[in-house]
DNA sequence: GTTGGTAAATTGGTCAAACCAATATTCGGT
DNA sequence: ACCGAATATTGGTTTGACCAATTTACCAAC
């Protein structure tokens, strides 16, 4: 079946026009859309073609509308809202657990082969990644661990020198990331938790520049599973305290010891 | 601060609804919605709001309309990770062997996966797939043949319920076959290697219809390799015959390579 | 004048019925 | 059996209406 030639719909049009309107500042954040039937009127079309294109704003979280308020733009114009499995994740908290589990195959499938194939260059660069994600955690630089982290396990992919295998961990490994630290960023400031990690990180270094692959491949998976386990617990606090906040609207109540 | 408590728009609501259908696997990449009418009655609302929910997803890529032929699912997983790896299969071969490897650890999880947690269904759907699969065999229908393989190991990933998992594999099958295909569609017409796939594939259902998880892996990954041999094997041949072809052939360099 | 509440206007949310346009399907003639 | 036209199906769009939440206007009471 041969390639038809996609006839322009009008709401995508009319949603283009606006979207170019709110990305080059002729309509700002807060800003108050003209009422639906105004706005119709003004490009032509009918109140349903037009709130099929507000809609589509909507989805992405350019504008939002309130019944008898209004449509407004949105404030936030982070940028990251464009990636179809991001928004996947923040919608689909179980998709996250298979994340995890799929990763937890991913990594420890890399450290394996990376114990067995990872050339020279590959482990010099291993153990400048390793030393720059020391650094990174011993200061307090959130955006810096998070690329040293990126950066480490990148080039864990690269070292078992499978393209795919390097720039699929990658890629997951860096939505993980920009979910993770937009949820919750509070993971990362606990102590006890950095100096796990580190040691974890070691051991998978380790496991590489030793050519042990069983050995790499059990750090890379005990590293996933204490990432899991601390995100659930994390996520269970969280919920807990939400909750409580929400029964008894009163002062702060003391958090718990991490 | 009095956070508005924010209605639950209906497209909204149905837009989620048919998202959750498609990344869970009921609605198929390929598959066809029923008819805006149906779909309204279905849900009980009117066509302007289902429509709204519709635009919503095909905004985000989702699903795609073609005026009087009807709304089908895409795949925003498979095509926003995969879509700068098909030009790269083309001029960089050596990208195959990674992908076989890859896919060999891939459907070997699968399959393990699968013959631990496939439920009832799951399994019901399999052997359907494998029925298929072997009468798509034995009749010498090509195009019905690979997509009653991808439709088999799509199974497979998807009674290993792993969302990631199942896309991955199903998107890397599809991969291969059309860059297979397009290259050499000669591999499957020896009728050794298909009485081999055959028995491949029968191993692979067996393991995991008898709950056998590590049988599972091991069939899959013997699968894996066979087809990366006798893959191998006919690229070698191939070459060989380009190579000679090459030789006569001074003037112009049509190199289907291209 | 300020306040407070209520009525009215505004505005997004939804529905119903209809028509158009592109595609799919069916059917009849050769 | 094949091809082409009539028919049915299906997404695209419009019109008009009504409901529900919000905002605005207004006016009485203090």
């Amino acid at each position: 079946m041969p390639n038809k030639v996609q006839v322009p719909r009008i709401s995508d049009a009319i949603a283009s026009s606006l979207e170019r309107r709110i990305l080059e500042g002729s309509l700002k954040p807060g800003d108050r859309l003209s009422p639906e039937r105004e706005l119709a009127l003004e490009f032509g079309v009918s109140r349903p073609s037009l709130r099929e294109a507000i809609q589509k704003l909507a989805s992405k979280g350019l504008v939002q509308s309130r019944q008898g308020g209004g449509t407004y733009v949105t404030d936030t114009l982070e940028s990251s809202f464009f990636d179809p499995w991001q928004e996947m994740m923040g919608g689909h908290p179980n998709l996250r657990e298979d994340m995890l589990e799929f990763r937890r195959m991913l990594e420890g499938q890399a450290a394996e082969w990376a114990a067995e194939r990872a050339t020279e260059a590959d482990l010099t660069r291993l153990e400048q990644s390793f030393k720059a994600l020391d650094d990174a955690f011993t200061a307090d630089d959130m955006v810096r661990r998070s690329n040293a982290d990126i950066a480490f396990h990148q080039a864990v992919g690269e070292a078992a020198h499978n393209v795919l295998l390097g720039h699929l961990s990658a890629a997951l490994l860096r939505l993980m990331h920009d979910n993770i630290s937009l949820n919750l960023g509070e993971l990362k400031s606990i102590p006890a938790a950095s100096r796990l990690l580190m040691s974890q990180h070691a051991a998978i270094y380790k496991g590489i520049a030793d050519r042990k692959p069983s050995a790499a491949r059990a750090a890379a998976e005990t590293h996933i599973d204490f990432v899991r386990e601390t995100l659930a617990q994390s996520l269970r606090s969280v919920a807990r305290r939400e909750t409580a906040e929400r029964r008894l609207n009163t002062d702060f109540s003391p958090s718990l010891t991490s």
